[in-house]
DNA sequence: TTGACAGGCATAGCGTAACTAGGTATAGAT
DNA sequence: ATCTATACCTAGTTACGCTATGCCTGTCAA
């Protein structure tokens, strides 16, 4: 792995996954890629943790995957986001920013 | 554990724990309510985390703790940073708020 | 006075989730 | 021809917080 990139952290891999397949369906390789680019080279996605992620995805029925071939003519697997994966989306994000804003609440509290 | 309290995500326990700890030493019951309160209750550390995260502070040296009696005469033992504590933790809170800032340009990208 | 309860410390084993390392395969470029 | 980037997949490892459990001691009510 880059020394500047870093892994994403424990337990947002799929809602990252799932938020950007909001915009439409992509390939997995795309999908980190599209992570990768968006965080401005931050976040980085390897393979062994992708892969295992979206077969999760569907198996939870978040996500239906349609095999078809890519814009640089590979076969590859799109990912779509269903009405589930729209929820479960929702709900994971509301989660994230309340832990995120009590972890702020230590690291910078209001009153020091 | 109360159904609306969630444990914290994982790779932020010790960088919150040398928080709470950069006001002062602290006993590790003590760390815990601290961490629950400042958190409006959102986080709640539960004692089989919270006691292995403080022995590693000790081994890494990132704090040193000593015996004595809590306010509710207690035998306690108590942990005050050290210089490479702070240090420590300066870097994960950098490191945090990297991430964070990378997950949060994936969440709510500036042209969506 | 004794028993429950809260405060307090500690560890073994478990579960989750991402990573390392390895494998397969193909399109396009040199 | 072979190399590189693209693309998918899985087995095994590791990190880390949690569950469950055990132990001990003040305080307070019955």
């Amino acid at each position: 792995m880059p020394e500047d990139s870093l892994g994403v952290p424990p337990g947002t891999l799929i809602m990252l996954i799932l938020r950007v397949l909001q915009h439409g369906p992509l390939h997995g390789y795309a999908i980190a890629q599209r992570i990768h680019a968006l965080s401005a080279a931050v976040l980085q996605i390897e393979e062994g943790s992708l892969y295992p992620a979206l077969q999760k995805i569907l198996l939870k029925g978040w996500a239906e995957g349609e095999w078809g071939v890519s814009e640089t003519n590979r076969k590859v697997r799109f990912y779509q986001l269903t009405p589930a994966g729209r929820k479960h989306l929702a709900t994971e994000v509301a989660d994230y920013d309340r832990v995120t804003q009590a972890i702020q609440s230590i690291l910078r509290p209001a009153r020091s």
